[in-house]
DNA sequence: CCTACCGATCGGTAGG
DNA sequence: CCTACCGATCGGTAGG
């Protein structure tokens, strides 16, 4: 199957670069539009404002995380293998949609009013979905006990560093970081 | 001993706290002037442009950290000691200066030239001596044996969330948060 | 998809 | 520390 790219699409996957790169304010759509090879103004035909991409970059990869999550919730196992499972999507979704997730991650303080409130909602029914695993994992004892709150922020932001850090040059292969990401977080530092 | 709070120093902390709130590219002059109470050409008889702000609050932090890996470096201990403290000085340094810190970790990109330069030295030095305490322990056997720049950039990122997440109104302490975030990183989910 | 252009705002300076 | 102001650049629109 090809995969169609429409205009916008590859509008939107330039911006995230840009945003990433350079910060969504600091970010011209003149500067967009050269990357792009068109006039500012014709951008207009495929966005209709500066705003709106970032609602767009920002609200897929929201969705991409929700999706995943509901599938390790829908899954038969135990608490151990969630997590494990868990920790897979998240990076996948992460190595693949690198300039997405980064801009999600540290952009979207820049949406205004409704589309920031929307975001918001997103991200908290996230964390909540994930600590909810981290409880019902501790209670049934596959985990330690302990303040589920720091619990899983620690734990995501175990995965947020790779799309900050992460470099392909590193002679690191995916399989590898997933790995040891795992072990860490299931076991820590110690022998 | 009273503390002198210079003009200068009160205009940086609250340019920290607009950065960190908006990003330094989306924070005006005339807004900070504002905070501090008066007209935005007035700030220049205490800072010289808007990136000078940026690079003291930047250098700061960096300095800071450095000098408390220094700290952790002169201890006769063994390396499960040395991380604890080095876990202790980090969230000590990140908990009582959030919004330079802050500053530090998402604007250094705006640096230019000779700054940026500098810093993402300064940053490199601090990673190479923090990975170098991973090894040491790895090779003593108090660590288990795993890849060197993945443990330390989940270790680091594992410190980091707290400047994003933590919230004083949340009740959990320092103390709490110190012991939870330190079995963590030591011994992981696991029970 | 382009040319031409708008009002608003930016960081910073002159001069007092 | 302020008033007055500069050139540059911003996001976006009109009209074709």
């Amino acid at each position: 199957m090809i995969s169609v790219i429409t205009k916008r699409e590859s509008i939107l996957s330039t911006a995230a670069i840009l945003f990433r790169q350079k910060g969504y304010a600091a970010t011209s759509m003149r500067e967009l539009a050269e990357q792009v090879g068109m006039e500012a103004a014709s951008l207009y035909n495929h966005i209709s404002s500066k705003e709106e991409m970032l609602k767009s970059i920002c609200f897929q990869v929201g969705e991409s995380y929700l999706l995943h999550l509901t599938e390790v919730n829908q899954m038969q196992a135990g608490f151990r293998e969630k997590i494990a499972r868990f920790i897979h999507l998240h990076l996948a979704i992460t190595i693949q949609n690198i300039a997405f997730v980064s801009v999600a991650n540290h952009e979207w303080k820049h949406l205004k009013e409704e589309n920031l409130k929307t975001f918001l909602e997103m991200r908290k029914t996230y964390e909540a979905g994930v600590k909810n695993i981290l409880i019902k994992g501790m209670d049934s004892g596959d985990f330690r006990k302990m303040d589920p709150s720091i619990t899983l922020y620690t734990l995501l932001s175990s995965l947020r560093w790779v799309e900050v850090w992460y470099k392909e040059n590193r002679n690191i292969s995916v399989q590898e970081l997933e790995k040891n990401i795992e072990h860490f977080i299931l076991n820590g530092l110690s022998t």
